[in-house]
DNA sequence: GCAAAAGTGTTATCACTACACCCATGG
DNA sequence: CCATGGGTGTAGTGATAACACTTTTGC
C-alpha cells in the first residue's frame, strides 16, 4: 500500500503558550521571531513536527530547547488550522500550553530566541493567530484551575498560602477574603505543613506547604471547586 | 517569500465522534470503512482537510455529507498525530464531537457508508485509533456536559423530565432520584412548561418542556453543577 | 511602640441528599 | 379498579460568604 492519492500534505506544527508567576503576575514567555516572514515580531515558540515525532514529544523539545527544562506540566489546548493563517504556506499549529516555577533554578532560558516573560497587561501584539491562541491558553487554565488544583504547577514545591492567594488573585483578577481561602485551600487536604517560614514577604513570616503528592495525583481530577462561579468561565 | 524548506509535510483529516440519544441509550454513529486499508471495517466518519478549508468546514461537511444535517452542535476535541496512528503514511487528524437528535426529522443517513447507530455498550473495535477518540469524546462529553447544560443537544426540541433523567443516567450510568433530579433542572431556569404532555411512555402523561433559548446561550458556560462529582472525572 | 502582614472563628444562608405518598389515566 | 409512571414536600447536613480582631516581629 502506497500513499492516499490525490491529497494535499500540509506543515504541522506546535506552538508553546508558556505560563509563568513572578509572585505578583501571571506572565507569558515570549520570543521574537528569528526568521522571515514576521522575523523579529514577538511570537510564541513553535516548531515543526518532525516525521518521527509525535506532537507531545515535539512540544516537549520544543520547552525544552528554549527553557532547559523537562517533565513540566504541558497539554493539549487545541488544534488551530484556518488555511491563511501563516502566510507562507498552509501550516497547520497544534497548541499546547504550559506551567512552570518561575523561579526554578534548572530554568535556563536559551540567548537564541531573545525570550522574555511579558505580563499579561503588557502583551504585544503577536504573529499570525498567536494571540488568538493566548487568548484561548488563558481561559482554558481560568476554566481547568476553578475546579482542579493546576495552579501549583505555577509554584515552587514550598510555598506559602498567603503566595498561593496572590496567584488565584492574579489568575482571576479578583479579591478572595483571606480566611475563607485559607479554609478552602486546607480543606482540600492536599497541603502540608511545613516546620519553617518565608520572612521575605513579612516580619512575622508565613508558614511554608507543600503538596502532598499522593493525595495530588489522587485528586487532581476530582472537582474541588477552588473558586465558585467566577464570572462565566467556558 | 516561497516556502518553509526542508520541512515534511503531511496529510491532515478530521474525524467526527457523533453522539445520538435514542431515548434510552446513547449511541454513536459509526460507518464501515469503504477503501483500503482497513477495507469494510467499523471506523469514525471522517475526511481529508482540502487545501482551502478550515477544520470546522471540513467536519462540518463529513458530518453533513453522513447526515443530511447543518447547524448541529460540534466541538473539537483535540488532535491526533502519533507518527504510526495511520499504516499508508502519516495522517494527523484532529477529532471532532458532535451531539445530535437522534430522531429529528432532518436525518437522513446517506446510504454510501453503511452508517449505524451503535450503543456504546457494544462498541466493536475500530481502526487505527478511533477506538482511543471515542474514549476521550466521551469522557469529555461526561465531564462538560456535569458542568453545562449540553446533553439537551441530544433532545428533540421538545421534551419531558423524565426523558431527561433516563438521558443523564444513561450518560453517567446511574441513577439519580426524581425528586432530586426535577428540582435541580427547573432551579436553573432554562425550561418552559409546555402545555401539552407526552402519552407514549405513561397513561397519565408528562408535560414536554423547551429550552428558554435566551437563558440557554446567557447561561451555557456558566457552571451549572448538573451531576454532583459523578466520580472522578478530568 | 508601631507598621505590616499572618493567622484565626462565628453566624446566616443556600444547596444538596434522603426519603414516601398522592395523582391521573388507559386498560 | 388497578397498574403504571408522573409529580411533589420536608428535614437534616454540609459548604459557602460575610465579617473583625489578635499575633508576631523588624525597624
Amino acid at each position: 500500500m502506497k500513499r492516499y492519492s490525490g491529497q494535499t500534505r500540509m506543515l504541522v506544527a506546535v506552538d508553546c503558550i508558556i505560563f509563568g508567576f513572578d509572585g505578583q503576575e501571571l506572565k507569558l514567555l515570549l520570543i521574537k521571531r528569528g526568521f522571515e516572514p514576521e522575523k523579529n515580531k514577538w511570537s510564541l515558540m513553535g516548531g515543526f513536527v518532525q516525521p518521527d515525532e509525535s506532537f507531545e514529544t515535539a512540544a516537549a523539545s520544543v520547552l525544552h530547547q528554549m527553557t532547559g527544562l523537562e517533565g513540566v506540566y504541558m497539554e493539549q489546548l487545541l488544534a488551530f488550522g484556518e488555511p491563511d493563517r501563516d502566510p507562507v504556506e498552509r501550516t497547520v499549529s497544534i497548541a499546547y500550553f504550559t506551567l512552570i516555577d518561575i523561579n526554578q533554578s534548572k530554568l535556563q532560558l536559551s540567548d537564541n530566541y531573545h525570550a522574555e516573560w511579558i505580563s499579561l497587561h503588557e502583551l504585544p501584539g503577536l504573529i499570525f493567530d498567536h494571540s488568538h491562541m493566548v487568548e484561548m491558553a488563558l481561559e482554558k487554565l481560568r476554566y481547568k484551575a476553578a475546579i482542579h488544583p493546576l495552579l501549583f504547577e505555577l509554584l515552587p514545591s514550598k510555598f506559602t498560602i498567603p503566595q498561593l492567594q496572590i496567584l488565584y488573585e492574579a489568575v482571576y483578577d479578583v479579591t478572595f477574603d483571606k480566611r475563607n481561602f485559607s479554609r478552602k485551600v486546607l480543606s482540600t487536604g492536599l497541603l502540608v505543613k511545613q516546620k519553617d517560614k518565608d520572612k521575605l514577604s513579612s516580619k512575622r513570616g508565613a508558614f511554608y506547604y507543600k503538596l502532598d503528592k499522593r493525595k495530588y495525583n489522587a485528586k487532581f481530577n476530582a472537582f474541588l471547586n477552588f473558586v465558585t462561579d467566577p464570572g462565566n468561565l467556558k
